[in-house]
DNA sequence: ATGATAATGAAAACCGTTATCAATAATAAT
DNA sequence: ATTATTATTGATAACGGTTTTCATTATCAT
């Protein structure tokens, strides 16, 4: 049911106009399962949009982060990635990095428990510094069967 | 028993010199709790050490993590901040920020039910994806009692 | 002490990202 | 439909954090 309509009746609701570099960027990384930097974004619609400039592209990233469309990465490698946000619980997934390559695998792996430890800690976090919590980010790092050798 | 001692032994047993910006940003680091980025180092440091340059900041940074005497952190905000790494299973913790002001704190809450997760969860994706998992980062992201207002 | 060479500091280069601004396109009003 | 309003766009320049370059200096083995 995610599709064109419902992105654009949710950036109509926040007053935002509908336009081609929007839907371009939306269809883009709804279609992949990857984490697109704004460069590679740029690159992967230079094909079918020639006109679209790279100021385009962070602008709309930048926008659609904020309307809740997509999800912002930064593992330490200096630029951003981005990911398209689903809105079903389904997808809820944490990452495994290659320190060495970069390469980004999404895992689902005890995702119950996850849950249930991250709720009890959130908890924990809210009273003792009265955070307001609205994320967490959980991250596996090391080495890829490629990079270990 | 963590000391200049114990530092000068790590590096010199890597083939690197024990010299005075090296144990001047060790011994800075090793005394804060705080996540200094590279700017912050340099700094701190411009009083005691007016010659020092920013240059030889980021370089010893970046020497200090490969020795894995320091931590390097990158949460969205385009800068890496460091920490001291403690040897001592004691200190294992994790970060709790504030998406308004940068506000980090280190959090140990459940550490024992998380180790005990984590480890499962490496497991699980080491087999699945041939990773040798090497380290795991969990950060919880929300408004500190500032930022709510 | 001395020589070999790793480390340093200043400046310039680099790279991802953001600000500026005139031109354009999307929407509201007519 | 047409026009007016105003958000959005794209090119360029600017920006901030980090890295590279290279001549000088400091560390360490001899």
């Amino acid at each position: 049911m995610r599709g064109p309509g419902q992105w654009q009746h949710r950036l109509r609701r926040q007053g935002a106009r509908w336009t081609v570099p929007r839907r371009a960027i939306l269809e883009l990384l709804s279609r992949t399962s990857k984490h697109l930097s704004a460069k590679e974004v740029y690159g992967s619609l230079h094909r079918t949009n020639p006109g679209l400039g790279l100021t385009t592209v962070y602008r709309t990233l930048d926008l659609l982060v904020r309307m809740g469309l997509l999800n912002k990465l930064s593992f330490g490698s200096g630029e951003s990635r981005y990911e398209f946000r689903s809105t079903d619980e389904e997808t809820h997934h944490h990452h495994l990095i290659c320190m060495q390559c970069g390469k980004i695998i999404d895992y689902t792996d005890f995702v119950d428990e996850e849950q249930e430890l991250v709720k009890k800690i959130e908890d924990s976090l809210a009273k003792k510094h009265g955070f307001k919590i609205n994320d967490h980010h959980i991250e596996f790092l090391g080495l890829c069967p490629e990079c270990r050798g």
